[in-house]
DNA sequence: GCCGTTTTCGGCCCGACTGTTTTCAGTCG
C-alpha cells in the first residue's frame, strides 16, 4: 500500500496539472509540483500529522500545507474539486500525449469540446485539429503519432531490455572517427527499474556526422527531432533515444545535466543561482562575467559547488545534495561488494542448469561463498522430498573439495502458507545452513491476513532470509497488500533479512521500500534467485537497487565476510 | 505559491527543437 506521502503527492501533481491547464501564470503549478516531490521524498509518513508538523517540509507554506491538512483528514480537497468541475479528467489525460501539453489540451477543450483522447482521435480523423489557431497539419499528425505511442507500448520498458538497445547504440556510435567519448546518461544511468526513454551522449567537435550515423542505425524506425546539438529517435521497439553531442570539456557537466533526475538538476542549478553562477549542460559559469568555472568532469562541477562527487544512483532529490554539502555521502554497495549468492536455484527443482554449472560460474564471480537454495515440497510442482534434498546435500558437501576458496551453503527457498506457516519441521529446517521463505500464492489475501501471514514466517526462528516480499512482477502482476510498516518493524526487531530479489522482471523489494526499511534497521541480502547459469549476472540490478536505497556494504548480508553472515544466521535459532 | 548572509518583494533552472509564425509560444527533458 502506498504511503500517506504518495497520496499527498498524487493530488498536488494533479492540482498542479489543473492550474497549468487553466491558468496563464507558470510559477504556481511550479510550486505545487516542488511541494508534490517534496513530499514524496520526505521521510517522515505524514498519515495523522498535523499542521505544524507538515510545514517542516522545505517548499511547502501556509497555502500548500492547510490543504494537504485538509486532504489527510478528509481525503480531498476543495479547491482540487472544484477545479475538477471546469475540466473533465480526459483533458488531463490528454497531457500525456507526447507534444500536447496544457495549453494545446486546453485550446482543444475550449474551442472543440473535445474532453477524451478518445474523442481527441475523433477529432484528428474528421481533421478539426489541423484548423485550430496555431495549429496546423503537422501538429495535428504529431498529436495522433503522440497518441498511437502512447496506446501501443504504454512507455516504459524494463531495465533490462533499455540497457541491452542502450550497449547497441553505444557501441555502434563508439566506432566512429568523430566520437571521442561515448556513454548512456538518464534513468539507465541511476539504474531505475523501468526507463522511458534511452538518453546517449557523446563527446565530439563534429556533430552532423554523429546525428547523421544515429538516424541510419538498422533498428530506427522513427525521427523526432534532428538538429545539431539534439536528435530524438524511437526504436522499432517503440523505445525513444535521445542523443546530445557536447564538446569535450563539456563532458562533466554534461552528463550531469543528462543523467538527471530532473530533481536533482533544479536543486543544484538553484544552488549555483544562489552562489551567483549558471549551470547548464555546456559547464558551470560565473553568471555575471560568464567565465568558465568548471565542466570538463562531474568531479569538478560537483566540486565548485561545494560538494562532493554524487552517485548517478542517488541522484533523486532524496536528501542527496544536503548529504553532499556535509562530506556525508554514504559509501555505496558496488557488485565488487558481494561475497555471494543466498538464493539460487539448481535442476533439481525449477532451475535449468545443474548444481555444478551454477557452482562452477559462481566461482568464476569470486565469491567466498554461494548457497543452493532449491524449492521445498509444500510447492507441490517442484516435487521435492526429504530424500532428494539430503541427497543434494551429500553432493555439495563432495562437490566443496573442488572449491576450497568458496564456501558452499545448502539451503533451501520455503514456502510461506496462507496461514504463514512454511514446510518441514522444526528439526528437519535446522539441517539447512540457510532458508529463504517466499510467498508463491494465494496473492490475493485481505491486507490483514497477508500482513499476519508474512509476520508469521518473520517471527519464526528458522527463516533467514524473506525473498521478493511484495511477489510484484512489473508490468504484470502488482504487489501483495501488506502493511509494510509493520513488516519493516517485525524484520528490523526479529533479524530476519529481507531480499533484493535482482531479477529484472521483480526487483523487489523496490528502492523506495529500501529507504523505507533500512530506516527501521532492517539487513538486506542482494540475491539474485538465478535460475540458469546467465541469471547470477543479475546482481547488476540488484546492486542498482541497493544504491538507490542508500545501502552500504554494512546494510547488506552477502557483502559481509563468511564469519559475519554466519554469526548473523545462527543469531535468533533456539 | 514559496522563499531570502545579497531580497519580506520580485524573482523563480536552462537550453534545444518544432511548427506556425514574421519574432515566438509550446513542449520536452
Amino acid at each position: 500500500m502506498p504511503r500517506a506521502n504518495d497520496a499527498v503527492e498524487a493530488m498536488l501533481i494533479e492540482y498542479a496539472d489543473l492550474l497549468s491547464i487553466l491558468f496563464d501564470d507558470p510559477y504556481k503549478p511550479r510550486a505545487y509540483e516542488k511541494a508534490a516531490r517534496a513530499v514524496g521524498g520526505y521521510p517522515v509518513d505524514l498519515e495523522g500529522k498535523d499542521l505544524p508538523e507538515i510545514l517542516k517540509i522545505p517548499s511547502v507554506g501556509r497555502s500548500i500545507g492547510e490543504k494537504i491538512e485538509e486532504f489527510l483528514g478528509s481525503g480531498t480537497m476543495a479547491e482540487l474539486e472544484a477545479l475538477r468541475e471546469k475540466i473533465p479528467p480526459g483533458v488531463r489525460d490528454m497531457m500525456s500525449i507526447q507534444g500536447l501539453g496544457p495549453k494545446k489540451a486546453m485550446v482543444i477543450y475550449q474551442e472543440l469540446g473535445v474532453g477524451s483522447v478518445d474523442e481527441l482521435v475523433a477529432a484528428i480523423e474528421e481533421d478539426r485539429v489541423a484548423a485550430l489557431p496555431r495549429f496546423g497539419a503537422k501538429t495535428q499528425e504529431n498529436i495522433a503519432r503522440g497518441i498511437g505511442q502512447l496506446q501501443s507500448a504504454g512507455g516504459r520498458v524494463k531495465i533490462d531490455v533499455a540497457l541491452g538497445v542502450a550497449e547497441v547504440f553505444v557501441d555502434a556510435l563508439s566506432s566512429l572517427p568523430q566520437s571521442r567519448r561515448v556513454a548512456y546518461a538518464g534513468s539507465l544511468r541511476r539504474m531505475k527499474e523501468t526507463i522511458g526513454d534511452v538518453d546517449l551522449l557523446v563527446a565530439g567537435d563534429e556533430a552532423t556526422p554523429v546525428m547523421d550515423a544515429f538516424v541510419a542505425q538498422p533498428s530506427v524506425a522513427r525521427v523526432l527531432a534532428h538538429g545539431d546539438a539534439k536528435t530524438s529517435i524511437v526504436t522499432e521497439l517503440g523505445l525513444q533515444i535521445d542523443l546530445r553531442v557536447v564538446p569535450e570539456a563539456a563532458w562533466g557537466a554534461a552528463m550531469i545535466y543528462f543523467t538527471g533526475s530532473k530533481a536533482h538538476n533544479i536543486r543544484i542549478r538553484e544552488m549555483a543561482v544562489r552562489a551567483g553562477l549558471k549551470l547548464n549542460e555546456y559547464g558551470l559559469f560565473d553568471a555575471k562575467s560568464g567565465e568558465l568555472l568548471a565542466a570538463e568532469t562531474e568531479e569538478d562541477v560537483y566540486g565548485r559547488l561545494g560538494m562532493g562527487y554524487i552517485e548517478p544512483t542517488l541522484r533523486e532529490d532524496r536528501g542527496e545534495v544536503e548529504a553532499a554539502l556535509a562530506g556525508e555521502v554514504p559509501t555505496l554497495l558496488t557488485e565488487k561488494d558481494l561475497q555471494g549468492d543466498l538464493h539460487t536455484h539448481t535442476n533439481l527443482t525449477d532451475g535449468l542448469a545443474s548444481l555444478e554449472d551454477m557452482v562452477g560460474r559462481a566461482a568464476g564471480l569470486g565469491y567466498r561463498y554461494f548457497a543452493i537454495t532449491d524449492h521445498a515440497p509444500n510447492l507441490y510442482m517442484q516435487r521435492m522430498t526429504d530424500d532428494k534434498i539430503l541427497a543434494q546435500r551429500a553432493r555439495v558437501a563432495k562437490l566443496q573439495s573442488k572449491y576450497p576458496k568458496m564456501t558452499l551453503l545448502h539451503g533451501t527457498e520455503l514456502n510461506i502458507d496462507p496461514d504463514g506457516n512454511v514446510d518441514w519441521d522444526e528439526s528437519f529446517l535446522a539441517g539447512f545452513d540457510l532458508t529463504v521463505a517466499s510467498v508463491h500464492s494465494h496473492f490475493n489475501q485481505s491486507r490483514d491476513a497477508m500482513t499476519a501471514r508474512m509476520l508469521r514466517a518473520i517471527e519464526n526462528p528458522y527463516v533467514d532470509i524473506i525473498g521478493h516480499l511484495t511477489t510484484r512482477q512489473i508490468g504484470k502482476r502488482p504487489p501483495v497488500d501488506l502493511d509494510l510498516q509493520a513488516v519493516f518493524e517485525a524484520a528490523g526487531r526479529t533479524g530476519t533479512a529481507l531480499e533484493i530479489n535482482s531479477h529484472p522482471d521483480r526487483l523487489d523489494l523496490s528502492d523506495e521500500h529500501v529507504l523505507w526499511a533500512r530506516r527501521h534497521g532492517v539487513r538486506f541480502a542482494v540475491d539474485t534467485d538465478a535460475h540458469a547459469v546467465p541469471h547470477l549476472d543479475h546482481r547488476r540490478f540488484g546492486v542498482g537497487v541497493a544504491q538507490r536505497g542508500w545501502l552500504t556494504k554494512d546494510d547488506v548480508i552477502n557483502a559481509w565476510s563468511l564469519r559475519r553472515l554466519q554469526r548473523f544466521l545462527a543469531e535468533g535459532r533456539p
